[in-house]
DNA sequence: CTCGGCCTTGCAACCGATTGCAAAATATAG
DNA sequence: CTATATTTTGCAATCGGTTGCAAGGCCGAG
């Protein structure tokens, strides 16, 4: 069907190596040879078959990236920014959703099966052991919004999470809460626990306080929605800090069920600084998290272990900020 | 590096062709053979590669995955269950994200070169003759979301834009709106212009009406919501149909600067239903669009090219339905 | 026990490229 | 114009598999 290297080289008549090294950065070919090459190429609507070149260079340039947030809105974010900045590189990324699972070797198996040169894992919810199983079958792997400190040898790239709990608290304290919440993600999710830690940590300093902690099943609208209604149903806190944007929407529509409003009667402060909390009917106060940054930063890990794929792990931590909207009293 | 064929073969004390026989399909193996290559493989932790296999067989189960539209929510249902419906059928979803450009050349070369056995392209809003070109470079290609009369030679899987106008248009005058807007996406998309036709084609039966329309810059908050300031600046309509879900958003904030209660003093109706429009802070009326089944329908349709490429072209039309919430007053 | 037929198996060619090596062609020096 | 150094080129092996073909093994039937 498709035209090969062969019929290149029939049509210029040259060697099938001398079509190659015209396509190959850098080979030695000398300007006439080139040029017939070209001429004939162009005319077959010729183009190297990338996965065939792939096997005796061993570099696919597919990178496998892996996820299991599809339906958070923040995801919208992620996903664009990790397409473009691959593909500014010349890298292609193989998709795996792996809503439904979470054991790594099949993942593992299948990206090697498609000789992935790399992997990026794209979760706070997926346990380290999750990325480490590519370390592990020689796969080099960096964990974006991983924790840093539990995999050692495997790249990560993030927020610190225990210091956005901090940040946090510190905020709702400083506008005078004192009944003060936290309404975390899964709690089998690092980032749910770190945060959880942070929080606490830092209330912990002030005993005269009234704090509570929950966790919600998933990130998720519903699953932030239905936590606050069940604390409402209780003496819930005045100041909430829910672990994440979507948490956040969630909690805000369990307020307004029972007429709360969000900032007056009840402050909530988010995480993530997703597109839609800037909407105006959100209007979400909330942690900004750099992901165009952490992204961008991913790609350069990648693209630097590719050059070196035993270079040394690192962790790569951005700093957040608190981003002032709607939903906390102003500060005194 | 990595365990070959040839690896496995050696301990098993066989032919590279045994070992190849046991991990294809319906093949010629004796059970005495297949059990000491599958012994042999798992004590190797080998598994075949896709890619190298491709070359003989002309088959690498990769799909390419065009979509530019990652800034609407929409994406987030859309994204995961193409993803899904691919790895549940054993096809993985090579991404392409035009975010950037809207010439196929780059695209289809670059997927040619990955010798991709399909490509979906996923957007309202590129031309008809984007997916053509997919087609004329011997790809075979599905055009989700797109029109299905201009590209005979295209498989078209979505809905039918101009009686979603004409059903938008019923559902206004039905509550008794006379004053009557279309407010859609960018006038280059198929599907901004084929709303607008069944919109007109419905209002103009009822020469008393007072008809406007215009046309917002993307599908997109910002777009939705500048265009719906500008016509707030003038005299506007008092019910509105925007031509996506995302718009009407943008345009609900709109109204909301102006202090404008939304299904009461002006109604607005939507079009995609997707889950930001359930949340009770934002209770847009809409028309619901089959997004699950119009891309299970779109994968079955890529597995029966696969099988069959010289398929004979078809449309498939999925009906949508009007999803009443809070943003049009009740029916009288 | 022999024969014909069917199932298994290995050989070898091939898929579309890359690359080390040695020969050929060209450039440079003397 | 010859001798040497430098490119450029093609050959052939290789990457990790698949597959047509013919030979070998096994079966039941006669």
């Amino acid at each position: 069907m498709s035209v090969t290297l062969k019929d290149v080289a029939a049509l210029a008549g040259v060697s099938r190596s001398a079509v190659s090294r015209t396509f190959t950065e850098g080979a030695s070919v000398s300007a006439k040879t080139r040029s017939k090459v070209e001429k004939a190429a162009k005319e077959l609507g010729y183009s190297p078959n990338a996965l065939a070149s792939s096997l005796t260079t061993g570099r696919t340039k597919l990178i496998g990236l892996i996820s299991n947030n599809f339906h958070n809105p923040i995801f919208l974010e992620v996903f664009d920014q990790f397409t473009r900045a691959l593909q500014e590189r010349g890298l292609r990324p193989l998709i795996v959703n792996l809503t439904d699972e979470t054991e790594p070797a099949n993942s593992v198996r299948m990206l090697r099966q498609y000789s992935v040169d790399a992997a990026i894992v794209a979760s706070s919810t997926l346990p380290p052991s999750f990325a480490k199983a590519f370390h592990d079958a020689g796969v080099p792997v960096v964990h974006t919004f991983g924790r840093s400190a539990t995999s050692p040898e495997v790249h990560v790239v993030g927020i610190d999470n225990v210091e956005c709990g901090r940040m946090a608290a510190r905020e709702l304290l400083a506008r005078g809460y004192r009944r003060v919440g936290y309404l975390g993600g899964p709690k089998d999710a690092t980032s749910a626990m770190d945060r959880y830690r942070g929080f606490m940590e830092e209330v912990e300093k002030h005993p005269e306080l009234d704090v509570s902690y929950s966790f919600a099943g998933a990130y998720s609208f519903e699953a932030g929605r239905t936590e606050m209604l069940r604390l409402l149903a209780g003496a819930p806190a005045d100041g909430y800090f829910c672990g994440d944007d979507i948490l956040s929407v969630g909690a805000l529509s369990a307020l307004r069920d029972h007429g709360l409003k969000p900032g007056k009667d009840i402050g909530i402060i988010g995480l993530n600084d997703m597109e839609m909390s800037r909407w105006e009917n959100i209007d979400l106060t909330t942690i900004h998290q750099p992901i165009k940054q952490i992204i961008t930063s991913s790609v350069d890990l990648v693209e630097e272990m590719l050059k070196d794929p035993k270079r040394y792990p690192e962790a790569r931590i951005f700093p957040c900020r608190v981003i002032e909207r709607g939903t906390l009293r102003p500060r005194p």
